[in-house]
DNA sequence: CGCCCCCTTGAGCCGTGTCAACTAATGTGG
DNA sequence: CCACATTAGTTGACACGGCTCAAGGGGGCG
Protein backbone atom coordinates (compact mmCIF):
# COMPACT_ATOMS: atom_id res chain seq x y z
CA UNK A 1 0.00 0.00 0.00
CA UNK A 2 1.92 3.01 -0.95
CA UNK A 3 0.56 6.54 -0.88
CA UNK A 4 1.21 9.59 -2.45
CA UNK A 5 2.71 12.66 -0.80
CA UNK A 6 4.45 15.92 -2.32
CA UNK A 7 8.10 16.89 -1.33
CA UNK A 8 8.42 19.69 1.29
CA UNK A 9 7.52 22.80 -0.82
CA UNK A 10 7.80 26.63 0.52
CA UNK A 11 5.15 27.51 -2.08
CA UNK A 12 2.26 26.66 -0.42
CA UNK A 13 2.59 30.02 2.03
CA UNK A 14 -0.49 31.75 0.60
CA UNK A 15 -3.69 29.72 0.71
CA UNK A 16 -7.78 30.72 1.05
CA UNK A 17 -8.35 31.93 3.96
CA UNK A 18 -11.54 29.40 4.25
CA UNK A 19 -11.31 28.70 8.18
CA UNK A 20 -12.49 25.81 9.56
CA UNK A 21 -13.03 24.67 13.13
CA UNK A 22 -9.72 25.45 13.54
CA UNK A 23 -7.20 28.01 12.34
CA UNK A 24 -6.25 26.38 9.27
CA UNK A 25 -5.93 27.49 5.77
CA UNK A 26 -7.09 25.26 2.69
CA UNK A 27 -5.96 24.60 -0.46
CA UNK A 28 -6.48 21.52 -3.28
CA UNK A 29 -8.17 19.76 -0.27
CA UNK A 30 -5.44 19.70 1.79
CA UNK A 31 -5.27 21.57 5.63
CA UNK A 32 -2.28 23.90 5.78
CA UNK A 33 -0.99 25.07 8.67
CA UNK A 34 1.19 27.46 9.77
CA UNK A 35 4.13 27.56 12.38
CA UNK A 36 3.06 27.39 15.97
CA UNK A 37 -0.70 26.31 14.91
CA UNK A 38 -2.45 23.26 16.13
CA UNK A 39 -3.78 20.43 13.77
CA UNK A 40 -4.99 18.59 17.60
CA UNK A 41 -5.51 20.40 20.58
CA UNK A 42 -4.83 18.08 23.81
CA UNK A 43 -9.00 16.97 24.94
CA UNK A 44 -10.30 17.53 21.92
CA UNK A 45 -12.24 15.16 19.81
CA UNK A 46 -10.80 13.68 16.28
CA UNK A 47 -12.92 13.67 13.71
CA UNK A 48 -10.65 12.27 11.21
CA UNK A 49 -7.43 10.97 10.84
CA UNK A 50 -5.23 12.73 8.66
CA UNK A 51 -2.32 11.84 6.32
CA UNK A 52 0.88 14.53 6.76
CA UNK A 53 1.78 15.94 3.11
CA UNK A 54 3.63 18.37 3.54
CA UNK A 55 5.70 19.79 6.39
CA UNK A 56 6.66 18.58 9.77
CA UNK A 57 4.77 18.21 13.09
CA UNK A 58 5.30 17.40 16.78
CA UNK A 59 3.17 15.74 19.10
CA UNK A 60 3.27 16.38 23.15
CA UNK A 61 1.63 15.07 26.08
CA UNK A 62 0.84 17.95 28.63
CA UNK A 63 0.99 17.10 32.16
CA UNK A 64 -0.77 19.41 35.39
CA UNK A 65 2.73 20.37 36.70
CA UNK A 66 3.50 22.58 33.50
CA UNK A 67 6.10 19.89 32.10
CA UNK A 68 5.19 18.19 29.02
CA UNK A 69 7.21 15.31 26.46
CA UNK A 70 7.80 15.18 23.08
CA UNK A 71 6.30 12.32 21.43
CA UNK A 72 7.39 12.32 18.16
CA UNK A 73 7.76 14.00 15.10
CA UNK A 74 5.64 13.47 11.94
CA UNK A 75 6.79 13.84 8.71
CA UNK A 76 5.12 13.39 5.01
CA UNK A 77 3.68 10.27 4.61
CA UNK A 78 2.59 9.65 8.47
CA UNK A 79 -0.55 9.09 9.05
CA UNK A 80 -1.98 10.93 12.65
CA UNK A 81 -5.00 10.59 14.82
CA UNK A 82 -5.40 7.05 15.32
CA UNK A 83 -7.66 8.04 18.77
CA UNK A 84 -10.56 7.28 16.25
CA UNK A 85 -10.13 3.67 16.80
CA UNK A 86 -11.46 3.92 20.20
CA UNK A 87 -12.79 6.69 22.06
CA UNK A 88 -11.19 9.98 19.21
CA UNK A 89 -10.67 11.65 22.48
CA UNK A 90 -6.69 13.17 22.13
CA UNK A 91 -4.38 13.89 24.91
CA UNK A 92 -1.94 15.00 22.68
CA UNK A 93 -1.45 18.43 21.02
CA UNK A 94 -0.31 17.94 17.51
CA UNK A 95 1.54 21.18 16.14
CA UNK A 96 3.27 22.27 13.10
CA UNK A 97 7.08 22.72 13.24
CA UNK A 98 6.56 24.75 9.69
CA UNK A 99 4.28 25.45 7.39
CA UNK A 100 2.43 21.93 6.55
CA UNK A 101 -0.44 20.80 5.11
CA UNK A 102 -2.52 17.49 5.31
CA UNK A 103 -4.96 15.83 3.98
CA UNK A 104 -8.69 14.73 6.21
CA UNK A 105 -9.10 10.88 5.57
CA UNK A 106 -13.14 11.25 5.47
CA UNK A 107 -13.40 7.50 4.69
CA UNK A 108 -12.89 5.44 7.26
CA UNK A 109 -12.19 2.29 5.19
CA UNK A 110 -10.87 -0.79 5.87
CA UNK A 111 -7.18 0.78 4.47
CA UNK A 112 -7.26 3.44 6.54
CA UNK A 113 -7.87 1.57 9.79
CA UNK A 114 -5.31 -0.65 8.47
CA UNK A 115 -2.93 2.56 8.05
CA UNK A 116 -3.92 3.79 11.67
CA UNK A 117 -3.49 0.73 13.62
CA UNK A 118 -0.04 0.48 11.47
CA UNK A 119 0.82 3.73 12.91
CA UNK A 120 -0.46 2.95 16.48
CA UNK A 121 1.77 -0.18 16.43
CA UNK A 122 4.71 2.01 15.01
CA UNK A 123 4.37 4.42 17.62
CA UNK A 124 4.36 1.41 20.05
CA UNK A 125 7.61 0.15 18.62
CA UNK A 126 9.13 3.71 18.94
CA UNK A 127 8.65 3.94 22.55
CA UNK A 128 9.45 0.83 23.39
CA UNK A 129 13.12 1.90 21.57
CA UNK A 130 13.16 4.98 23.05
CA UNK A 131 12.65 3.34 26.47
CA UNK A 132 15.24 0.94 25.12
CA UNK A 133 17.62 3.48 24.04
CA UNK A 134 17.18 6.06 27.47
CA UNK A 135 18.02 3.09 29.64
CA UNK A 136 21.10 1.27 28.06
CA UNK A 137 22.98 4.04 25.81
CA UNK A 138 24.55 7.62 26.13
CA UNK A 139 23.35 11.00 25.50
CA UNK A 140 25.78 10.59 22.13
CA UNK A 141 24.51 7.08 21.28
CA UNK A 142 20.95 8.34 21.36
CA UNK A 143 21.62 11.07 19.41
CA UNK A 144 23.62 9.82 16.59
CA UNK A 145 21.16 7.10 16.71
CA UNK A 146 18.21 10.05 15.96
CA UNK A 147 20.59 11.85 13.54
CA UNK A 148 21.11 8.67 11.70
CA UNK A 149 16.77 7.92 12.13
CA UNK A 150 16.21 11.05 10.39
CA UNK A 151 18.84 11.02 7.64
CA UNK A 152 17.56 7.80 6.42
CA UNK A 153 13.96 9.52 6.98
CA UNK A 154 15.19 12.31 4.69
CA UNK A 155 17.09 9.62 2.24
CA UNK A 156 13.62 7.81 2.03
CA UNK A 157 12.16 11.02 1.00
CA UNK A 158 14.24 12.18 -2.25
CA UNK A 159 16.54 14.74 -0.06
CA UNK A 160 20.00 14.65 0.85
CA UNK A 161 21.06 12.22 3.36
CA UNK A 162 24.02 13.84 4.83
CA UNK A 163 23.00 17.32 4.67
CA UNK A 164 19.69 19.08 5.77
CA UNK A 165 18.06 20.99 8.21
CA UNK A 166 16.66 19.74 11.54
CA UNK A 167 13.00 21.84 11.78
CA UNK A 168 12.95 21.71 15.46
CA UNK A 169 14.57 23.80 18.02
CA UNK A 170 17.08 22.30 20.57
CA UNK A 171 14.46 22.23 23.11
CA UNK A 172 11.88 20.14 21.67
CA UNK A 173 14.52 17.72 20.10
CA UNK A 174 16.33 17.31 23.51
CA UNK A 175 12.30 16.66 25.24
CA UNK A 176 12.14 14.05 22.20
CA UNK A 177 15.37 12.42 23.54
CA UNK A 178 14.51 12.55 27.19
CA UNK A 179 17.42 15.15 27.97
CA UNK A 180 18.15 18.33 29.06
CA UNK A 181 18.61 21.03 26.34
CA UNK A 182 21.80 21.74 27.79
CA UNK A 183 23.04 18.18 27.81
CA UNK A 184 21.73 17.63 24.14
CA UNK A 185 24.14 21.06 22.96
CA UNK A 186 26.92 19.68 24.56
CA UNK A 187 26.49 16.38 22.67
CA UNK A 188 26.30 18.13 19.30
CA UNK A 189 29.07 20.24 20.16
CA UNK A 190 30.93 16.39 20.72
CA UNK A 191 29.97 15.04 17.60
CA UNK A 192 31.42 18.73 16.23
CA UNK A 193 34.55 18.59 17.49
CA UNK A 194 35.31 14.95 16.66
CA UNK A 195 34.44 15.74 13.21
CA UNK A 196 31.48 13.76 12.66
CA UNK A 197 29.18 16.42 12.19
CA UNK A 198 29.02 20.06 10.85
CA UNK A 199 26.13 21.80 12.78
CA UNK A 200 24.85 25.58 12.87
CA UNK A 201 21.60 25.66 14.77
CA UNK A 202 19.25 24.46 12.28
CA UNK A 203 21.97 23.15 9.45
CA UNK A 204 23.04 19.85 9.85
CA UNK A 205 25.84 18.24 7.56
CA UNK A 206 26.75 14.61 8.55
CA UNK A 207 31.08 13.84 7.84
CA UNK A 208 31.31 10.99 8.92
CA UNK A 209 28.66 8.29 8.43
CA UNK A 210 30.84 5.71 9.54
CA UNK A 211 31.87 7.03 12.91
CA UNK A 212 28.24 8.37 13.76
CA UNK A 213 27.47 4.61 12.80
CA UNK A 214 29.59 3.55 15.71
CA UNK A 215 28.97 6.11 17.84
CA UNK A 216 25.02 4.97 17.82
CA UNK A 217 25.78 1.40 18.55
CA UNK A 218 28.03 0.91 21.20
CA UNK A 219 28.59 1.95 24.79
CA UNK A 220 31.76 0.72 26.00
CA UNK A 221 33.60 0.45 22.98
CA UNK A 222 36.38 3.11 21.50
CA UNK A 223 33.10 4.78 20.08
CA UNK A 224 32.52 6.44 23.02
CA UNK A 225 33.75 9.85 22.96
CA UNK A 226 36.43 10.69 24.91
CA UNK A 227 35.98 14.17 26.70
CA UNK B 1 -18.05 -5.08 27.42
CA UNK B 2 -17.27 -7.43 30.28
CA UNK B 3 -15.12 -10.79 30.51
CA UNK B 4 -15.87 -13.01 33.66
CA UNK B 5 -11.93 -14.28 34.43
CA UNK B 6 -11.25 -17.04 37.73
CA UNK B 7 -9.82 -15.55 40.35
CA UNK B 8 -6.40 -16.50 40.87
CA UNK B 9 -6.41 -20.27 41.99
CA UNK B 10 -3.42 -22.50 42.92
CA UNK B 11 -5.71 -25.91 42.30
CA UNK B 12 -4.93 -25.51 38.50
CA UNK B 13 -1.46 -27.54 39.24
CA UNK B 14 -2.47 -31.18 37.54
CA UNK B 15 -3.90 -30.69 34.08
CA UNK B 16 -4.12 -32.99 31.48
CA UNK B 17 -1.29 -33.75 29.65
CA UNK B 18 -2.58 -32.88 26.23
CA UNK B 19 0.44 -31.25 24.08
CA UNK B 20 -0.59 -28.53 22.31
CA UNK B 21 2.18 -26.67 20.06
CA UNK B 22 3.79 -25.09 22.91
CA UNK B 23 4.76 -27.19 26.35
CA UNK B 24 1.01 -26.48 27.62
CA UNK B 25 -1.16 -28.52 28.79
CA UNK B 26 -5.51 -28.18 29.05
CA UNK B 27 -7.65 -27.86 31.33
CA UNK B 28 -12.07 -26.45 30.98
CA UNK B 29 -10.63 -25.50 27.24
CA UNK B 30 -7.76 -23.26 28.59
CA UNK B 31 -4.17 -23.80 28.00
CA UNK B 32 -2.33 -24.04 31.15
CA UNK B 33 1.42 -22.91 31.64
CA UNK B 34 3.98 -23.49 34.57
CA UNK B 35 6.45 -21.15 35.94
CA UNK B 36 8.37 -20.37 33.36
CA UNK B 37 7.07 -21.64 30.34
CA UNK B 38 6.53 -20.13 27.42
CA UNK B 39 3.43 -18.80 26.19
CA UNK B 40 4.68 -17.22 22.98
CA UNK B 41 8.06 -16.81 21.75
CA UNK B 42 9.97 -14.06 20.56
CA UNK B 43 9.43 -14.49 16.13
CA UNK B 44 6.60 -16.83 16.79
CA UNK B 45 3.81 -16.45 14.33
CA UNK B 46 0.65 -15.31 17.00
CA UNK B 47 -2.00 -17.61 15.54
CA UNK B 48 -4.85 -16.27 17.91
CA UNK B 49 -5.34 -14.00 20.58
CA UNK B 50 -5.17 -15.08 24.25
CA UNK B 51 -7.33 -14.14 27.06
CA UNK B 52 -5.16 -14.45 30.66
CA UNK B 53 -7.56 -16.40 32.95
CA UNK B 54 -5.49 -16.86 35.89
CA UNK B 55 -1.86 -16.29 36.88
CA UNK B 56 0.56 -14.03 35.64
CA UNK B 57 2.74 -13.22 32.85
CA UNK B 58 5.48 -11.33 31.65
CA UNK B 59 6.43 -10.07 28.24
CA UNK B 60 10.36 -9.24 27.20
CA UNK B 61 11.74 -7.71 24.41
CA UNK B 62 15.26 -9.21 23.83
CA UNK B 63 17.89 -7.54 22.09
CA UNK B 64 21.23 -8.75 19.84
CA UNK B 65 23.36 -8.16 22.47
CA UNK B 66 22.34 -9.94 25.48
CA UNK B 67 20.12 -7.73 27.23
CA UNK B 68 16.37 -7.76 27.35
CA UNK B 69 13.61 -5.69 28.78
CA UNK B 70 10.67 -6.42 30.88
CA UNK B 71 7.67 -4.62 28.55
CA UNK B 72 4.60 -5.48 30.98
CA UNK B 73 2.88 -8.03 33.18
CA UNK B 74 -0.16 -9.58 32.34
CA UNK B 75 -2.81 -10.11 35.01
CA UNK B 76 -6.23 -11.40 34.32
CA UNK B 77 -8.71 -10.03 32.03
CA UNK B 78 -5.88 -8.76 30.04
CA UNK B 79 -5.49 -9.61 26.23
CA UNK B 80 -2.46 -10.76 24.55
CA UNK B 81 -1.26 -10.81 20.82
CA UNK B 82 -2.30 -7.93 19.05
CA UNK B 83 0.21 -9.01 16.60
CA UNK B 84 -2.40 -10.60 15.05
CA UNK B 85 -3.83 -7.76 13.99
CA UNK B 86 -0.75 -6.68 11.54
CA UNK B 87 1.77 -9.20 10.43
CA UNK B 88 1.08 -11.20 13.29
CA UNK B 89 4.58 -11.63 14.20
CA UNK B 90 5.74 -11.47 17.83
CA UNK B 91 8.98 -9.62 18.58
CA UNK B 92 8.72 -10.60 22.12
CA UNK B 93 8.55 -13.49 24.72
CA UNK B 94 5.25 -13.47 26.81
CA UNK B 95 6.23 -16.03 29.53
CA UNK B 96 4.53 -17.26 32.94
CA UNK B 97 5.72 -15.96 36.28
CA UNK B 98 3.28 -18.61 37.70
CA UNK B 99 0.83 -21.64 37.09
CA UNK B 100 -1.36 -19.59 34.73
CA UNK B 101 -4.22 -20.44 32.31
CA UNK B 102 -5.29 -18.37 29.26
CA UNK B 103 -8.02 -18.81 26.47
CA UNK B 104 -7.74 -18.82 23.40
CA UNK B 105 -10.00 -16.54 21.28
CA UNK B 106 -10.49 -18.43 18.19
CA UNK B 107 -13.12 -16.22 16.00
CA UNK B 108 -11.70 -12.87 15.28
CA UNK B 109 -14.34 -11.08 15.77
CA UNK B 110 -15.07 -7.32 15.81
CA UNK B 111 -15.18 -7.63 19.41
CA UNK B 112 -12.37 -9.16 20.03
CA UNK B 113 -10.71 -6.93 17.35
CA UNK B 114 -11.63 -4.08 19.64
CA UNK B 115 -10.23 -5.56 22.78
CA UNK B 116 -6.90 -6.03 20.89
CA UNK B 117 -6.80 -2.36 20.05
CA UNK B 118 -7.66 -1.28 23.09
CA UNK B 119 -4.69 -3.39 24.71
CA UNK B 120 -2.47 -2.14 21.74
CA UNK B 121 -3.90 1.47 23.08
CA UNK B 122 -3.24 1.03 27.00
CA UNK B 123 0.37 -0.58 26.27
CA UNK B 124 1.00 2.69 24.20
CA UNK B 125 -0.16 4.78 26.60
CA UNK B 126 1.70 2.63 29.49
CA UNK B 127 5.04 3.05 27.82
CA UNK B 128 4.39 7.05 27.50
CA UNK B 129 4.13 7.13 30.82
CA UNK B 130 6.80 4.94 31.75
CA UNK B 131 9.30 6.89 29.89
CA UNK B 132 7.51 10.04 31.56
CA UNK B 133 8.41 8.52 34.84
CA UNK B 134 12.00 7.54 34.18
CA UNK B 135 12.54 11.02 32.73
CA UNK B 136 11.18 13.29 35.27
CA UNK B 137 10.80 11.03 38.89
CA UNK B 138 12.98 9.26 41.35
CA UNK B 139 13.08 5.31 41.98
CA UNK B 140 11.06 5.67 44.76
CA UNK B 141 8.57 7.84 42.95
CA UNK B 142 8.39 5.03 40.37
CA UNK B 143 8.69 2.27 42.55
CA UNK B 144 5.83 3.85 44.65
CA UNK B 145 3.62 4.51 41.53
CA UNK B 146 4.03 1.05 40.25
CA UNK B 147 2.90 -0.50 43.70
CA UNK B 148 -0.09 1.90 43.98
CA UNK B 149 -0.69 0.65 40.32
CA UNK B 150 -0.45 -2.96 41.41
CA UNK B 151 -2.82 -2.51 44.86
CA UNK B 152 -5.20 -1.33 42.68
CA UNK B 153 -4.91 -3.83 40.03
CA UNK B 154 -5.23 -6.53 43.09
CA UNK B 155 -8.62 -4.43 44.83
CA UNK B 156 -10.23 -4.50 41.28
CA UNK B 157 -9.91 -8.40 41.32
CA UNK B 158 -11.06 -8.66 44.28
CA UNK B 159 -8.11 -9.02 46.51
CA UNK B 160 -6.81 -6.74 49.32
CA UNK B 161 -5.12 -3.75 48.68
CA UNK B 162 -2.64 -4.03 51.29
CA UNK B 163 -1.07 -6.88 51.14
CA UNK B 164 -0.21 -9.49 48.14
CA UNK B 165 2.17 -11.11 46.62
CA UNK B 166 4.44 -10.36 44.27
CA UNK B 167 4.83 -12.60 41.61
CA UNK B 168 7.97 -11.33 39.75
CA UNK B 169 11.38 -11.67 40.91
CA UNK B 170 13.25 -8.51 41.68
CA UNK B 171 15.32 -8.93 38.39
CA UNK B 172 12.11 -8.51 36.79
CA UNK B 173 10.49 -6.02 38.41
CA UNK B 174 13.26 -4.02 38.45
CA UNK B 175 13.69 -4.27 34.48
CA UNK B 176 10.29 -3.18 34.31
CA UNK B 177 10.81 0.14 36.22
CA UNK B 178 14.16 0.95 34.43
CA UNK B 179 16.24 0.37 37.28
CA UNK B 180 19.23 -1.61 38.26
CA UNK B 181 18.20 -4.85 41.16
CA UNK B 182 20.37 -3.23 43.54
CA UNK B 183 18.79 0.25 43.12
CA UNK B 184 15.21 -1.51 43.11
CA UNK B 185 16.27 -3.15 46.77
CA UNK B 186 17.28 0.27 48.38
CA UNK B 187 14.31 1.69 47.40
CA UNK B 188 12.32 -1.23 49.19
CA UNK B 189 14.90 -0.98 51.98
CA UNK B 190 13.70 2.63 52.13
CA UNK B 191 10.69 2.57 51.95
CA UNK B 192 10.37 -0.07 54.27
CA UNK B 193 12.68 1.88 56.64
CA UNK B 194 10.17 4.73 56.36
CA UNK B 195 7.68 2.51 57.88
CA UNK B 196 5.53 3.09 54.64
CA UNK B 197 6.17 -0.88 53.56
CA UNK B 198 6.41 -4.50 55.17
CA UNK B 199 8.46 -6.44 52.30
CA UNK B 200 10.22 -9.94 52.52
CA UNK B 201 11.09 -11.14 49.42
CA UNK B 202 7.84 -12.12 47.49
CA UNK B 203 5.09 -10.90 50.38
CA UNK B 204 4.23 -7.46 50.75
CA UNK B 205 2.02 -5.09 52.69
CA UNK B 206 1.15 -1.57 52.94
CA UNK B 207 1.30 0.22 55.70
CA UNK B 208 1.44 3.82 55.00
CA UNK B 209 -1.12 4.34 51.78
CA UNK B 210 -1.43 8.00 52.18
CA UNK B 211 2.79 8.62 52.33
CA UNK B 212 3.16 5.78 49.92
CA UNK B 213 1.01 7.92 47.18
CA UNK B 214 3.18 11.30 48.68
CA UNK B 215 6.19 9.52 47.81
CA UNK B 216 4.93 8.55 44.37
CA UNK B 217 3.57 11.74 43.33
CA UNK B 218 5.74 14.34 44.39
CA UNK B 219 9.13 14.88 43.55
CA UNK B 220 10.78 18.10 45.04
CA UNK B 221 8.42 18.09 48.13
CA UNK B 222 8.93 16.61 51.57
CA UNK B 223 7.67 13.92 50.66
CA UNK B 224 11.24 12.81 48.95
CA UNK B 225 12.51 10.31 51.48
CA UNK B 226 16.24 11.49 53.07
CA UNK B 227 18.62 9.27 53.17
C1' DC C 1 19.28 49.27 16.16
C1' DG C 2 18.15 46.89 20.11
C1' DC C 3 15.52 43.58 22.52
C1' DC C 4 14.54 38.96 23.38
C1' DC C 5 14.99 34.32 22.99
C1' DC C 6 17.64 30.45 21.79
C1' DC C 7 21.76 28.21 21.99
C1' DT C 8 26.26 27.28 23.98
C1' DT C 9 29.66 26.67 27.58
C1' DG C 10 31.27 26.28 32.42
C1' DA C 11 31.17 24.61 37.34
C1' DG C 12 29.30 21.72 40.77
C1' DC C 13 26.24 18.33 42.75
C1' DC C 14 23.42 14.33 43.22
C1' DG C 15 21.31 9.95 41.86
C1' DT C 16 21.98 5.77 40.03
C1' DG C 17 24.88 2.10 37.96
C1' DT C 18 28.75 -0.89 38.89
C1' DC C 19 31.61 -3.94 41.45
C1' DA C 20 32.09 -6.68 45.41
C1' DA C 21 30.97 -9.12 49.61
C1' DC C 22 27.64 -11.24 52.36
C1' DT C 23 23.12 -13.51 53.50
C1' DA C 24 18.79 -15.64 52.47
C1' DA C 25 16.10 -18.68 49.69
C1' DT C 26 15.47 -22.26 46.46
C1' DG C 27 16.26 -26.43 44.46
C1' DT C 28 18.86 -31.02 43.92
C1' DG C 29 20.79 -35.40 44.58
C1' DG C 30 22.04 -38.76 47.80
C1' DC D 1 15.09 -35.38 54.92
C1' DC D 2 19.42 -33.36 55.19
C1' DA D 3 23.68 -31.29 53.03
C1' DC D 4 25.16 -28.97 49.65
C1' DA D 5 25.11 -26.15 45.45
C1' DT D 6 23.19 -22.53 43.07
C1' DT D 7 20.61 -18.58 42.50
C1' DA D 8 18.24 -14.41 44.30
C1' DG D 9 18.32 -10.48 47.24
C1' DT D 10 20.59 -7.00 50.28
C1' DT D 11 23.99 -3.75 51.60
C1' DG D 12 28.28 -0.97 51.16
C1' DA D 13 31.76 1.87 48.61
C1' DC D 14 32.70 4.42 44.76
C1' DA D 15 32.70 6.65 40.20
C1' DC D 16 30.60 9.12 36.63
C1' DG D 17 26.98 10.93 33.53
C1' DG D 18 23.64 14.14 33.14
C1' DC D 19 20.81 17.84 35.50
C1' DT D 20 20.86 22.36 37.52
C1' DC D 21 22.19 26.90 38.02
C1' DA D 22 24.55 30.71 36.00
C1' DA D 23 26.78 33.50 32.60
C1' DG D 24 28.15 34.55 28.00
C1' DG D 25 27.38 34.89 22.72
C1' DG D 26 24.53 35.02 18.42
C1' DG D 27 20.73 35.44 15.37
C1' DG D 28 16.08 36.88 14.12
C1' DC D 29 12.32 39.91 14.25
C1' DG D 30 10.12 44.07 15.32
Amino acid sequence: MTIHTEPYSKTLKQGYSIRTGLAARMRAGNLILRRHEHLIHAGDTVRSPYLVVSGVFKSTINYENGDSQVLGFHVPGDVLGHEILLDALSGRDVVALDTSSVRRLDHLDSDTRCLLIESMCNESRRLTRQLHLERKYSTDARLAAFLIDYSDSQARRGYSRYEFILPMGRRDLSGYLGLAPETLSRGLSRLRDHDILMVSTNHLKILDPERLRNVSGMVTDEARLTC
